[in-house]
DNA sequence: GAAAATATGTCAATAAGGCTGACATATTTC
DNA sequence: GAAATATGTCAGCCTTATTGACATATTTTC
């Protein structure tokens, strides 16, 4: 039963990284409650500004989630004037999506105490960003690395 | 709206920690879905084994949720032989934790697959166990550092 | 020793955010 | 013109969380 190479350790970096996710994500939980929002609608926002003009069928595949459940929260950030949606270039059957104004409004508002925690925890710690970027994508499976490369 | 210091990639860290979490969690899951457990069931199996002989009530203080929405999870554990429940030593009020062996068993089965995600994203990326540990705290905000804290 | 506080458990109602299945519509492709 | 594709929507279900109310056992306080 004896663990081999650093198991014991790797336990805590288990417990640690559910601390640090739970609390990096609740700076945004915050500000969506506000608007009575969830979670589904920042990463909806956020896909949205990383590849402007992306198609309902991608959106769904960075999310991997049914259209059934987008549906919901897609049509709220419409309603409340977040993202736009545009006939398909093209192609008219799609929809292509877009931030307003007011949503990279939101998105920026969203980010930035995330941004805060990121670069205030890479200082103390005295890491520099790509080290934690390598980390990051290796952690990432094969399926989430397509899809960053998709992002560009 | 000129970003100050390294905002722009900061966002893409923003990223990288969304899925990241996601897959490092996915590794559970699959094992969970087939004792029909969730998240919750290994999260309390987790502080459990971190800390044998706690309490309800430091239970739902590390999870941060209510006793109503621990019971059913709990009820589960201890029906299903994993956790097990003793009167207080002292305090005979209280109910104090622990795993069974049936429930090490599990907590290790769903360390491993973890664990090994772990490892393998330190050594690709070149980065220190410790590094890493240092990031990770410093990303956890003050509550979280006193529970670390409190698991010794 | 009675009263108050504490630790836990349980019942009921509610909500968010997923799911599946079924079906409608517009548009493009074969 | 028929088939395939992209999207939207209705309806019902599940899980995991919530709050409020109340029950019970035990300990602490006066």
């Amino acid at each position: 039963m004896a663990e081999p190479n650093g198991s014991a350790d790797t336990e805590t970096l288990i417990e640690l990284l559910f601390f640090a996710y739970r609390d990096f994500i609740s700076d945004a939980d915050a500000i969506l409650a506000e608007l009575d929002f969830g979670r589904a609608h920042h990463r909806v926002m956020h896909f949205v500004d990383r590849k402007p003009g992306l198609t309902v069928a991608e959106l769904l595949a960075f999310l991997g989630i049914t259209k059934q459940s987008l549906s919901r929260v897609l049509k709220q950030l419409i309603d409340g004037g977040f993202v736009r949606q545009d006939t398909g270039h093209g192609d008219r059957r799609r929809r292509q999506l877009h931030l307003t104004g007011k949503g990279q409004a939101l998105i920026a508002r969203l980010r930035e105490p995330q941004s805060r925690r990121i670069d205030t925890a890479l200082t103390e710690s005295g890491q520099s960003h790509d080290a934690m970027a390598r980390f990051l994508r290796a952690m990432a499976g094969d399926q989430a690395r397509a899809q960053i490369r998709a992002l560009k």
